[in-house]
DNA sequence: TGTACATCAGTGAACGCGCGTTCACTGATGTAC
DNA sequence: TGTACATCAGTGAACGCGCGTTCACTGATGTAC
């Protein structure tokens, strides 16, 4: 569950004190905000990341963040649209449902809530956010399903309903929550592989 | 996924002004914090729930809480497993598998956070946790696993594996965030009886 | 049982700190000639 | 192509605010006699 291309968190600029830069640097940092702020609001949740630690993270200063997005709730937005893109994504390049079962509840997505779904990083947060920020939460779900609809559909004897969709997109997420939250390396690996077995022996198809 | 004993959230003190009080008031005036802290926390979050909230949720001033617990982090840990106890309570209370499944994904559960699972409420919350508080969860998670394995063995047919339990409770967690995130009714009720069908067809078992 | 007083649960002002947002300022960019 | 200057991306100090924690103080509780 690593971004397509990996995000900059850290542009380069030509002159450290007091500058303005090109237009297309200014871009690239507009980018760099976002992908910082969808690392880190994955890594710490909403609520424990400043808009001083976003702009830090992509080398800038916290005032640059208010030339690019209007406030700190707009960037959010932004920044969630962005991790579903990805996770979207991922999902439709998985080549079946089982590589996406093994890649989803693999141990590099659980050590990178950074890069990883939105869901499994932000959880209860979801519900508590104001509502342009749950419809984006909304949209994320719907295009989830469509792709591991799509993808079982490829896949020989893949076919799933909706319905299925949607209640294997659910225990990937709850098992990958469950195995985060203890700290405890063996139930981590157990809950995975109750999930893995679980989903195998319901929707399991061919490479 | 009411608590067994409805929380006091405020408890009537004698005199309003600068009062003492006698020792069994004191008593119920800490678990009037810890029950206020345990609603809150899954109300709104560990991170947006301040000492303050906690005090005036209790009927008391904020000062009042360090009389009864060291940091706010203690109460916390300590409101962390009163929410386990409670959540394990109720598992245990079930008739059978099937009737806990329906209590889990009732809009009730969905709706009412606050006195609801911990995992469904503060999801990815918990791995961004102090150790003590994820040993809470932790331990919380065992008690879970050996309720759900308890209800299922006390069961007709209902002998299910800690395999089984434990991505039992997976799903039912991940149904559960899904519901709650976009807040749009039409895609919570498919969730939740998605992750109902899911479930009742592979652990159903008699009333 | 009554009285005198030490105890201590709770109050609320105060502390240092970090938050989101604003804004006067800087100086390289990029345009007009 | 070279020069003069308006634009504007980014800086960092400042704002008002709420946070967790501390502590001098209050006065009913509960004990000693």
């Amino acid at each position: 569950m690593m971004p397509p291309a990996a995000p900059l968190s850290r542009v380069p600029t030509q002159a450290e004190p007091h500058m303005k830069v090109s237009k297309a640097t200014a871009l690239a940092h507009r980018e760099a905000l976002l992908s910082a702020a969808s690392t880190l609001y994955r890594q710490r949740g909403f609520e424990a990341v400043s808009v001083a630690d976003i702009g830090a993270s992509a080398g800038l200063t916290h005032g640059a963040l208010y030339g690019h997005f209007a406030s700190k709730e707009i960037l959010q937005a932004e920044a969630v649209r962005q991790m579903f893109g990805w996770t979207a994504e991922q999902v439709r390049n998985a080549p079946n449902l089982t590589a996406l079962f093994e890649l989803y509840l693999s141990p590099a997505h659980v050590e990178n809530p950074g890069a990883g779904c939105p869901f499994a990083a932000l959880g209860g947060d979801t519900a508590r956010q104001p509502q342009n920020i749950r419809d984006e939460f909304g949209h994320g779900l719907d295009t989830l399903i469509e792709a591991v609809s799509d993808l079982a559909g490829r896949s020989p004897n893949g076919v799933v309903s909706r319905q299925q969709a949607i209640s294997a997109i659910s225990s990937m997420i709850g098992a990958v929550i469950l195995a985060r939250s203890s700290g405890d390396p063996m139930l981590k690996e157990e809950v995975l592989a109750a999930a893995r077995v679980n989903l195998t022996a319901h929707h399991a198809n061919g490479p």
